[in-house]
DNA sequence: TTATATTTTTAAGCTCGCTTAAATTTATAT
DNA sequence: ATATAAATTTAAGCGAGCTTAAAAATATAA
C-alpha cells in the first residue's frame, strides 16, 4: 500500500549488510516485502544517484555517500525511538513502526534539537547505538547472540533486534527487557533451542528468537 | 518537487473556506502552489472518496467526513507546532513548515501522548486554537484584523496567520509577538496601510500584512 | 558436467500527483 | 447583449514506485 522511498532502501541495505559489506537484491526484496523487480528498478536509480555501487547480477554495496545517508536515517530513527519511549512513554515494541514514519519527515535541525532535549542518548530503546552528527557510533561491547552462549553461562541482555515482526512483543511477554539477567540451563542439539532461566522461571526459546537477542557475558 | 497528498488538500480547503463554507478551485490551486488542472484531478478523487461535495464548475464544500479529517490534521499540525516551539525551542516562524511534514507521519496515538505531555495546550504558537480529540475548538474571543481597528484604538495581538510565506519572519523583525500591545496612530486611506505604535516605535504596516494580524481590543 | 532450481532482469502496465496546452464554461465589463 | 477575460476541465504525457509474467543469468546438486 505505502510506497517505499530511496531512504527506506538505503536504510534497509545498511541494516542488512553481510560480513563483507554487501547484500543481495533478493534478501533486500524480502526485507522490504516487495518484488525483486521493484528492487532492480530502484537499484538503477540509487546507482544513478550515486548511493550504491551496482552492477547487473552482482551484490550491492553502498557508496560512502550512501552509507552516510543511511547512517543519518538510522540516527533519526533511533532518536525518535528514544523520544517516543522515554518522553512519551510508548512501549518499546511500538516505537519502531512509528519512528519509521517520522524519520522521513524530520529535518536534521529537529533531530539535533531532540537529541539535545533527550540529553544525548547513546542507545535506542532496543539497545542499538545512535550515530552522532558525524555518523560516529559507539562500538559495541563484546555482544553475542544467546545462541552463542554455552550451558551454565550467565549473561545480561543488552540489545534486541527491533527489525523482526512481532519479535519484541513476544519477548516482552516472556519477561525479557534490556539489562535483564539470564542463565543458560540447557541447549537442545536437535532444534537449536535454548532453555533459559529468567526471574527464576524456565523458558524454552527457539533458536530463531534466541539468535535475535544479544547479551554480554557475566563471569 | 514534493507531492501533495489528499491530506494537504483537505487541510488547505478547510483553512481557506469563505463565509459560506466554500472555496473555489482557483484559490485552492494558488494556496497549494500547483496548477488548476491538478486541483480538478484531485477533487474528483476526494469526491469519489467522500471527503468533498464537488460538481463541475462549482465551488467546493467539505462533507462532514472531510471536515473532521481536516480538523484532525489541524490538530496534529498545531500540537506539533507547540512541541517544536515550546519544548525544542524552535522559533515560531519555522515551526509551520516542519509541522507540515510531521503531521502526515504521526498516528493519533502519538498526537494524544504529545498533547498530554504538553499539558493540553489550547492554542498553537501563532494563537490558533487546537481541536480536541472530538474536533471541538475553543471559540475565539472577539478577534479582528488590525485593518478593522479605528484610529486611536489600542489592542493586543492574539493571533497571526502562519499560512502566509515570510509573513512571520517579517512580523518578528518589527517586534510583533503574541500578547504584544499595539496602538493605531493613523490609517492611510489611499493604500489602506496603518501606522501603528509598538514598543514606543512607530511603524507603517501595509494593509496586506495588517490584515493577517489579529487582535483583541483594549478599552 | 549437465540438469534443475533460484535469482535477477526485462517488459508491459498500473496508480498517484504533477505538468503544459487546448477546449470549454462561467464571470465581468462595456 | 455581446465581447473579452478568467476560471475550469480535458487531454496527453512524465517520473516515482509498484505489480505480474516471461526471459536471461547464476547457483546448486546429482
Amino acid at each position: 500500500m505505502n510506497n517505499i522511498s530511496q531512504e527506506d532502501y538505503l536504510t534497509a541495505i545498511y541494516r542488512n549488510l553481510d560480513d563483507s559489506g554487501e547484500i543481495k537484491p533478493n534478501l533486500l526484496a524480502s526485507k522490504l516485502e516487495i518484488s525483486n523487480a521493484a528492487v532492480t528498478d530502484m537499484l538503477r536509480k540509487l546507482s544513478r544517484d550515486g548511493f550504491v555501487d551496482y552492477q547487473k547480477y552482482k551484490s550491492i554495496k553502498l557508496t560512502s555517500e550512501g552509507e552516510s545517508y543511511a547512517k543519518n536515517m538510522l540516527r533519526r530513527h533511533r532518536i525518535w525511538e528514544v523520544f517516543l519511549h522515554q518522553t512519551l512513554g510508548m512501549p518499546w515494541d511500538k516505537v519502531h513502526d512509528e519512528a519509521e514514519k517520522l524519520e522521513h519527515s524530520s529535518s536534521d535541525e529537529i533531530i539535533n534539537l531532540l537529541e539535545e532535549f533527550l540529553d544525548y542518548p547513546e542507545v535506542d530503546p532496543h539497545g542499538y547505538p545512535i550515530p552522532d552528527k558525524n555518523g560516529k557510533m559507539k562500538k559495541n561491547k563484546a555482544v553475542m547472540a544467546i545462541t552463542e552462549l554455552s550451558e551454565n553461562e550467565s549473561a545480561k541482555v543488552i540489545r534486541v533486534n527491533d527489525d523482526v515482526k512481532n519479535l519484541l512483543s513476544y519477548i516482552t511477554k516472556i519477561g525479557i527487557t534490556l539489562g535483564k539477567e539470564i542463565f543458560i540451563k540447557d541447549k537442545l542439539e536437535y532444534d537449536g533451542s535454548v532453555l533459559i532461566v529468567i526471574d527464576k522461571k524456565e523458558i524454552n526459546v527457539s533458536s530463531k528468537i534466541a539468535s535475535n537477542i544479544f547479551v554480554e557475558k557475566i563471569k
